[in-house]
DNA sequence: TCGTATAGTTAAGCGCTTTTAACTAATAAA
DNA sequence: TTTATTAGTTAAAAGCGCTTAACTATACGA
Protein backbone atom coordinates (compact mmCIF):
# COMPACT_ATOMS: atom_id res chain seq x y z
CA UNK A 1 0.00 0.00 0.00
CA UNK A 2 1.34 3.24 -0.90
CA UNK A 3 1.72 6.15 1.43
CA UNK A 4 -1.09 8.42 -0.52
CA UNK A 5 -3.59 5.19 -0.11
CA UNK A 6 -2.64 5.06 3.68
CA UNK A 7 -2.83 8.68 4.14
CA UNK A 8 -6.83 8.47 2.24
CA UNK A 9 -7.48 5.79 4.11
CA UNK A 10 -6.35 7.23 7.25
CA UNK A 11 -8.06 10.46 6.72
CA UNK A 12 -11.30 8.96 5.99
CA UNK A 13 -11.45 6.97 9.07
CA UNK A 14 -10.85 9.81 11.10
CA UNK A 15 -13.86 11.95 8.92
CA UNK A 16 -16.14 9.25 9.82
CA UNK A 17 -15.17 8.95 13.07
CA UNK A 18 -15.55 12.70 13.76
CA UNK A 19 -18.54 13.75 11.50
CA UNK A 20 -20.87 10.86 12.79
CA UNK A 21 -19.72 12.84 16.07
CA UNK A 22 -20.31 16.35 14.72
CA UNK A 23 -23.28 15.40 13.51
CA UNK A 24 -25.10 13.82 16.34
CA UNK A 25 -24.07 16.62 18.55
CA UNK A 26 -25.10 19.21 15.76
CA UNK A 27 -28.63 17.85 15.16
CA UNK A 28 -29.30 16.98 18.93
CA UNK A 29 -28.21 20.45 20.16
CA UNK A 30 -30.45 22.19 17.51
CA UNK A 31 -33.24 19.40 18.56
CA UNK A 32 -32.46 20.70 22.18
CA UNK A 33 -32.59 24.13 21.30
CA UNK A 34 -36.07 24.03 19.31
CA UNK A 35 -34.70 24.74 16.06
CA UNK A 36 -34.49 22.97 12.90
CA UNK A 37 -30.59 22.35 10.91
CA UNK A 38 -30.98 24.79 8.42
CA UNK A 39 -32.23 27.70 11.09
CA UNK A 40 -29.27 26.08 13.81
CA UNK A 41 -27.27 26.62 10.23
CA UNK A 42 -28.04 30.23 9.49
CA UNK A 43 -27.06 30.87 12.94
CA UNK A 44 -23.63 29.60 12.86
CA UNK A 45 -23.04 31.51 9.67
CA UNK A 46 -23.49 34.69 10.63
CA UNK A 47 -21.71 34.15 14.20
CA UNK A 48 -19.08 33.13 11.74
CA UNK A 49 -19.32 35.83 9.07
CA UNK A 50 -20.46 38.88 10.67
CA UNK A 51 -23.63 40.43 8.85
CA UNK A 52 -25.07 39.57 5.56
CA UNK A 53 -28.07 39.71 3.49
CA UNK A 54 -31.30 37.51 2.86
CA UNK A 55 -29.90 36.18 -0.47
CA UNK A 56 -26.66 35.20 0.93
CA UNK A 57 -28.70 32.92 3.38
CA UNK A 58 -30.40 31.66 0.41
CA UNK A 59 -27.26 30.96 -1.07
CA UNK A 60 -25.70 29.10 1.68
CA UNK A 61 -28.21 27.00 2.23
CA UNK A 62 -28.72 26.36 -1.59
CA UNK A 63 -32.57 27.51 -1.61
CA UNK A 64 -34.18 30.38 -3.27
CA UNK A 65 -34.77 33.51 -1.55
CA UNK A 66 -37.85 33.53 -0.99
CA UNK A 67 -37.51 30.04 1.63
CA UNK A 68 -34.50 31.92 2.81
CA UNK A 69 -36.51 35.22 3.46
CA UNK A 70 -39.12 33.03 5.27
CA UNK A 71 -36.46 31.38 7.34
CA UNK A 72 -35.32 34.50 8.27
CA UNK A 73 -38.43 36.08 9.49
CA UNK A 74 -39.04 33.41 11.62
CA UNK A 75 -35.68 33.72 13.39
CA UNK A 76 -36.55 37.33 13.93
CA UNK A 77 -39.64 36.13 15.57
CA UNK A 78 -37.86 34.22 17.76
CA UNK A 79 -35.66 36.98 18.40
CA UNK A 80 -32.70 34.89 17.35
CA UNK A 81 -31.46 37.63 14.75
CA UNK A 82 -32.14 41.32 14.01
CA UNK A 83 -33.26 43.19 10.56
CA UNK A 84 -32.62 45.59 9.86
CA UNK A 85 -32.13 47.77 6.84
CA UNK A 86 -28.76 48.29 4.80
CA UNK A 87 -28.23 52.17 4.78
CA UNK A 88 -26.64 52.25 1.40
CA UNK A 89 -28.87 50.13 -0.93
CA UNK A 90 -31.90 50.31 0.79
CA UNK A 91 -32.93 47.16 -1.11
CA UNK A 92 -30.76 45.15 1.17
CA UNK A 93 -31.12 43.78 4.73
CA UNK A 94 -28.40 43.53 7.52
CA UNK A 95 -28.52 40.29 9.61
CA UNK A 96 -26.97 39.91 12.41
CA UNK A 97 -27.24 37.97 15.51
CA UNK A 98 -29.10 39.45 18.71
CA UNK A 99 -27.94 38.42 21.93
CA UNK A 100 -29.84 35.45 22.37
CA UNK A 101 -28.92 33.84 19.35
CA UNK A 102 -25.30 34.53 19.82
CA UNK A 103 -25.79 32.48 23.38
CA UNK A 104 -27.19 29.81 21.11
CA UNK A 105 -24.49 29.75 19.01
CA UNK A 106 -22.04 29.67 22.20
CA UNK A 107 -23.48 27.02 23.58
CA UNK A 108 -23.07 24.50 20.98
CA UNK A 109 -19.47 25.72 20.22
CA UNK A 110 -19.09 25.29 24.61
CA UNK A 111 -20.46 21.77 24.35
CA UNK A 112 -18.09 20.82 21.61
CA UNK A 113 -15.29 22.17 23.35
CA UNK A 114 -16.09 20.05 25.86
CA UNK A 115 -16.04 17.42 23.89
CA UNK A 116 -12.49 18.46 22.57
CA UNK A 117 -11.16 18.77 25.70
CA UNK A 118 -11.67 15.14 26.64
CA UNK A 119 -10.02 13.94 24.00
CA UNK A 120 -7.10 16.75 24.70
CA UNK A 121 -6.72 14.72 27.84
CA UNK A 122 -6.74 11.21 26.11
CA UNK A 123 -3.47 12.38 24.66
CA UNK A 124 -0.02 12.97 25.80
CA UNK A 125 1.60 16.33 25.04
CA UNK A 126 4.30 14.53 22.89
CA UNK A 127 1.38 13.80 20.77
CA UNK A 128 -0.34 16.61 20.70
CA UNK A 129 3.09 18.29 19.16
CA UNK A 130 2.70 16.41 15.79
CA UNK A 131 -0.88 16.44 15.65
CA UNK A 132 -0.46 20.18 15.73
CA UNK A 133 1.67 19.74 12.91
CA UNK A 134 -0.64 17.45 11.07
CA UNK A 135 -3.55 19.27 11.50
CA UNK A 136 -2.23 22.84 10.80
CA UNK A 137 -0.92 21.11 7.30
CA UNK A 138 -4.49 19.47 6.51
CA UNK A 139 -6.33 22.64 7.53
CA UNK A 140 -4.03 25.21 5.07
CA UNK A 141 -4.31 22.89 2.07
CA UNK A 142 -8.37 22.19 2.81
CA UNK A 143 -8.34 26.30 2.62
CA UNK A 144 -6.38 26.30 -0.36
CA UNK A 145 -8.58 23.82 -2.29
CA UNK A 146 -11.90 26.60 -2.10
CA UNK A 147 -10.16 29.65 -1.50
CA UNK A 148 -13.53 31.79 -2.23
CA UNK A 149 -15.78 30.06 1.05
CA UNK A 150 -13.53 30.13 3.93
CA UNK A 151 -12.21 32.70 6.37
CA UNK A 152 -14.45 36.23 6.21
CA UNK A 153 -12.17 38.57 4.80
CA UNK A 154 -11.63 36.22 1.75
CA UNK A 155 -9.32 38.38 -0.41
CA UNK A 156 -5.93 37.82 1.10
CA UNK A 157 -2.92 35.36 1.19
CA UNK A 158 -3.95 31.62 1.56
CA UNK A 159 -1.33 28.78 2.31
CA UNK A 160 0.49 31.24 4.93
CA UNK A 161 -1.20 32.88 7.55
CA UNK A 162 -4.64 31.91 9.55
CA UNK A 163 -3.07 28.86 10.85
CA UNK A 164 0.17 29.28 11.40
CA UNK A 165 0.41 28.52 15.06
CA UNK A 166 3.93 27.71 15.45
CA UNK A 167 4.57 25.60 18.51
CA UNK A 168 8.71 26.02 19.18
CA UNK A 169 7.98 29.02 21.45
CA UNK B 1 -0.05 29.56 25.34
CA UNK B 2 0.50 26.15 26.78
CA UNK B 3 0.74 23.40 24.20
CA UNK B 4 -3.19 21.88 25.64
CA UNK B 5 -4.40 25.30 24.27
CA UNK B 6 -2.66 25.10 21.17
CA UNK B 7 -3.69 21.79 20.01
CA UNK B 8 -7.37 22.38 21.34
CA UNK B 9 -7.22 25.52 18.78
CA UNK B 10 -5.58 23.68 16.10
CA UNK B 11 -8.07 20.55 16.48
CA UNK B 12 -10.95 23.67 16.60
CA UNK B 13 -10.26 24.99 13.65
CA UNK B 14 -9.83 21.74 11.40
CA UNK B 15 -13.20 20.71 12.57
CA UNK B 16 -14.96 23.72 11.57
CA UNK B 17 -12.96 23.59 8.16
CA UNK B 18 -13.96 20.12 7.84
CA UNK B 19 -17.20 20.37 9.57
CA UNK B 20 -18.56 23.36 7.27
CA UNK B 21 -17.14 21.06 4.01
CA UNK B 22 -18.53 17.72 4.56
CA UNK B 23 -22.16 19.16 6.10
CA UNK B 24 -22.39 21.22 2.86
CA UNK B 25 -21.82 18.36 0.66
CA UNK B 26 -23.54 16.17 2.77
CA UNK B 27 -26.57 18.38 2.55
CA UNK B 28 -26.29 19.27 -1.04
CA UNK B 29 -25.84 15.64 -1.80
CA UNK B 30 -28.74 14.54 0.06
CA UNK B 31 -30.82 17.30 -2.16
CA UNK B 32 -29.58 16.50 -5.50
CA UNK B 33 -30.86 12.15 -4.28
CA UNK B 34 -34.15 14.22 -3.54
CA UNK B 35 -34.11 13.26 -0.09
CA UNK B 36 -33.67 14.49 3.41
CA UNK B 37 -31.37 14.33 5.70
CA UNK B 38 -32.94 12.09 8.07
CA UNK B 39 -33.40 9.66 5.10
CA UNK B 40 -29.69 9.91 4.19
CA UNK B 41 -28.57 9.37 7.61
CA UNK B 42 -30.81 6.08 7.81
CA UNK B 43 -29.04 4.98 4.91
CA UNK B 44 -25.67 5.80 6.20
CA UNK B 45 -26.39 4.14 9.40
CA UNK B 46 -28.04 0.89 7.85
CA UNK B 47 -24.72 1.14 5.31
CA UNK B 48 -22.58 1.52 8.10
CA UNK B 49 -23.55 -0.97 11.02
CA UNK B 50 -25.33 -3.57 8.72
CA UNK B 51 -29.11 -4.61 10.01
CA UNK B 52 -31.12 -3.04 12.26
CA UNK B 53 -34.45 -2.62 13.34
CA UNK B 54 -36.84 0.60 13.68
CA UNK B 55 -36.61 1.52 16.56
CA UNK B 56 -32.77 1.66 16.46
CA UNK B 57 -33.23 4.48 13.61
CA UNK B 58 -35.84 6.00 15.48
CA UNK B 59 -32.94 6.39 18.26
CA UNK B 60 -29.99 7.34 15.95
CA UNK B 61 -32.51 10.27 14.89
CA UNK B 62 -33.44 10.99 18.52
CA UNK B 63 -37.42 10.84 17.27
CA UNK B 64 -40.24 8.53 18.74
CA UNK B 65 -40.86 4.92 16.75
CA UNK B 66 -43.84 5.91 15.10
CA UNK B 67 -41.45 8.66 13.04
CA UNK B 68 -39.50 6.26 12.61
CA UNK B 69 -41.72 4.13 11.45
CA UNK B 70 -43.43 6.63 8.85
CA UNK B 71 -39.54 6.76 7.68
CA UNK B 72 -38.48 3.71 7.15
CA UNK B 73 -42.02 3.22 5.24
CA UNK B 74 -41.30 6.41 2.89
CA UNK B 75 -37.37 4.49 2.12
CA UNK B 76 -39.14 1.34 1.56
CA UNK B 77 -41.53 2.57 -1.10
CA UNK B 78 -38.52 4.66 -2.86
CA UNK B 79 -37.06 1.10 -2.58
CA UNK B 80 -33.93 2.21 -0.91
CA UNK B 81 -34.25 -0.02 1.78
CA UNK B 82 -35.33 -3.88 2.56
CA UNK B 83 -37.93 -4.09 5.54
CA UNK B 84 -38.30 -7.70 6.46
CA UNK B 85 -39.42 -9.91 9.30
CA UNK B 86 -36.40 -10.84 12.18
CA UNK B 87 -37.57 -14.93 11.73
CA UNK B 88 -36.34 -15.52 15.22
CA UNK B 89 -38.39 -12.52 16.70
CA UNK B 90 -40.79 -11.47 14.42
CA UNK B 91 -42.06 -8.51 16.41
CA UNK B 92 -38.82 -6.79 14.93
CA UNK B 93 -38.24 -6.17 11.19
CA UNK B 94 -34.85 -5.97 9.61
CA UNK B 95 -33.93 -2.74 7.93
CA UNK B 96 -31.24 -3.27 4.78
CA UNK B 97 -30.12 -1.35 2.04
CA UNK B 98 -31.16 -2.26 -1.40
CA UNK B 99 -29.17 -2.42 -4.11
CA UNK B 100 -30.41 1.36 -5.20
CA UNK B 101 -30.12 2.40 -1.82
CA UNK B 102 -26.59 1.54 -1.40
CA UNK B 103 -25.55 2.79 -5.06
CA UNK B 104 -26.84 5.93 -3.39
CA UNK B 105 -24.45 6.01 -0.53
CA UNK B 106 -21.29 4.85 -2.47
CA UNK B 107 -22.02 7.55 -4.64
CA UNK B 108 -21.71 10.01 -1.62
CA UNK B 109 -18.60 8.04 -0.35
CA UNK B 110 -17.33 8.09 -3.46
CA UNK B 111 -17.33 12.16 -3.82
CA UNK B 112 -16.15 12.79 -0.89
CA UNK B 113 -13.09 10.59 -1.39
CA UNK B 114 -12.89 12.81 -4.54
CA UNK B 115 -12.18 16.05 -2.53
CA UNK B 116 -9.84 13.94 -0.07
CA UNK B 117 -7.70 12.61 -3.28
CA UNK B 118 -7.45 16.50 -3.43
CA UNK B 119 -6.32 17.39 -0.47
CA UNK B 120 -3.74 14.45 -0.67
CA UNK B 121 -2.42 15.67 -3.91
CA UNK B 122 -2.24 19.23 -2.08
CA UNK B 123 0.23 17.54 0.89
CA UNK B 124 3.53 16.25 0.61
CA UNK B 125 4.50 12.32 0.97
CA UNK B 126 6.46 13.67 3.45
CA UNK B 127 3.82 15.84 5.07
CA UNK B 128 1.51 12.61 4.53
CA UNK B 129 3.52 10.26 6.67
CA UNK B 130 3.39 12.77 9.85
CA UNK B 131 -0.08 13.18 9.78
CA UNK B 132 -1.08 9.44 8.91
CA UNK B 133 0.36 9.21 12.72
CA UNK B 134 -1.36 11.98 13.64
CA UNK B 135 -4.74 11.09 12.53
CA UNK B 136 -4.38 7.30 13.69
CA UNK B 137 -3.87 8.77 17.13
CA UNK B 138 -6.44 11.11 17.43
CA UNK B 139 -9.34 8.48 15.58
CA UNK B 140 -8.51 5.90 18.04
CA UNK B 141 -8.61 8.26 21.00
CA UNK B 142 -11.95 9.66 19.61
CA UNK B 143 -13.02 5.81 19.73
CA UNK B 144 -12.35 4.99 22.98
CA UNK B 145 -14.21 8.49 23.95
CA UNK B 146 -17.52 6.69 23.35
CA UNK B 147 -16.53 2.81 22.95
CA UNK B 148 -20.34 1.49 22.68
CA UNK B 149 -21.13 3.47 19.73
CA UNK B 150 -18.22 3.79 17.53
CA UNK B 151 -17.68 0.25 15.42
CA UNK B 152 -20.20 -2.39 14.52
CA UNK B 153 -19.18 -5.20 16.52
CA UNK B 154 -18.64 -3.23 19.71
CA UNK B 155 -17.84 -6.01 22.54
CA UNK B 156 -14.32 -6.20 21.65
CA UNK B 157 -10.72 -4.76 22.33
CA UNK B 158 -10.23 -0.78 21.69
CA UNK B 159 -7.40 1.33 21.59
CA UNK B 160 -4.93 -1.07 19.53
CA UNK B 161 -6.22 -2.34 16.71
CA UNK B 162 -9.00 -0.78 13.70
CA UNK B 163 -6.82 1.63 13.14
CA UNK B 164 -3.11 0.32 13.34
CA UNK B 165 -2.30 0.97 9.90
CA UNK B 166 1.55 0.99 10.43
CA UNK B 167 3.46 3.05 7.85
CA UNK B 168 7.08 1.67 8.32
CA UNK B 169 6.86 -1.63 5.63
C1' DT C 1 -36.53 60.24 -17.09
C1' DC C 2 -37.77 55.58 -18.28
C1' DG C 3 -36.89 50.91 -18.32
C1' DT C 4 -34.48 47.18 -16.27
C1' DA C 5 -32.20 44.70 -12.83
C1' DT C 6 -31.74 43.63 -7.92
C1' DA C 7 -33.31 42.55 -2.97
C1' DG C 8 -36.70 41.05 -0.55
C1' DT C 9 -41.64 39.86 0.79
C1' DT C 10 -46.08 37.51 0.46
C1' DA C 11 -49.39 33.81 -0.66
C1' DA C 12 -50.79 29.26 -2.19
C1' DG C 13 -49.68 24.65 -2.16
C1' DC C 14 -47.16 20.37 -1.47
C1' DG C 15 -44.27 17.01 0.93
C1' DC C 16 -41.68 15.52 5.00
C1' DT C 17 -41.13 15.15 9.97
C1' DT C 18 -42.85 14.92 14.19
C1' DT C 19 -45.90 14.01 18.17
C1' DT C 20 -49.76 11.89 20.53
C1' DA C 21 -52.95 8.34 20.88
C1' DA C 22 -54.99 4.17 19.66
C1' DC C 23 -54.05 -0.05 17.69
C1' DT C 24 -52.08 -5.09 16.24
C1' DA C 25 -49.06 -8.76 16.91
C1' DA C 26 -45.55 -11.41 19.20
C1' DT C 27 -42.78 -12.49 23.15
C1' DA C 28 -41.88 -13.03 28.12
C1' DA C 29 -43.32 -13.44 32.77
C1' DA C 30 -46.72 -14.63 36.37
C1' DT D 1 -53.10 -19.48 30.63
C1' DT D 2 -53.41 -14.91 31.61
C1' DT D 3 -51.05 -10.68 31.84
C1' DA D 4 -47.61 -7.43 30.80
C1' DT D 5 -44.06 -5.91 27.95
C1' DT D 6 -41.96 -5.03 23.53
C1' DA D 7 -41.84 -3.86 18.36
C1' DG D 8 -43.99 -1.78 15.11
C1' DT D 9 -47.98 0.44 12.44
C1' DT D 10 -51.66 3.80 11.56
C1' DA D 11 -54.26 8.19 11.77
C1' DA D 12 -54.85 12.99 12.83
C1' DA D 13 -52.93 17.35 13.45
C1' DA D 14 -49.39 20.78 13.52
C1' DG D 15 -45.12 22.90 11.95
C1' DC D 16 -41.34 23.70 8.85
C1' DG D 17 -39.08 24.03 4.43
C1' DC D 18 -39.46 24.49 -0.09
C1' DT D 19 -41.09 26.14 -4.78
C1' DT D 20 -43.53 29.03 -8.02
C1' DA D 21 -45.69 33.20 -9.05
C1' DA D 22 -46.99 37.74 -8.24
C1' DC D 23 -45.73 41.71 -5.87
C1' DT D 24 -43.15 46.13 -3.65
C1' DA D 25 -39.33 48.97 -3.35
C1' DT D 26 -34.83 50.52 -4.39
C1' DA D 27 -30.91 51.27 -7.46
C1' DC D 28 -28.73 51.82 -11.81
C1' DG D 29 -27.92 52.38 -16.85
C1' DA D 30 -29.30 54.42 -21.29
Amino acid sequence: MTIPDKFTLVLRDWSETFMRRSMRDFVQFSKDSGLTLPQMSTLFHLHHGSSCGVSDVGELLGVTNAAASQMVDRLVQYELIERTEDPVDRRMKQLKLTNKGRAIVQDSIEARKRWMAKLTNAITPDEQISIITALTILTNAAHDLEPEINQVGNSEKHNQAKNDISVQN
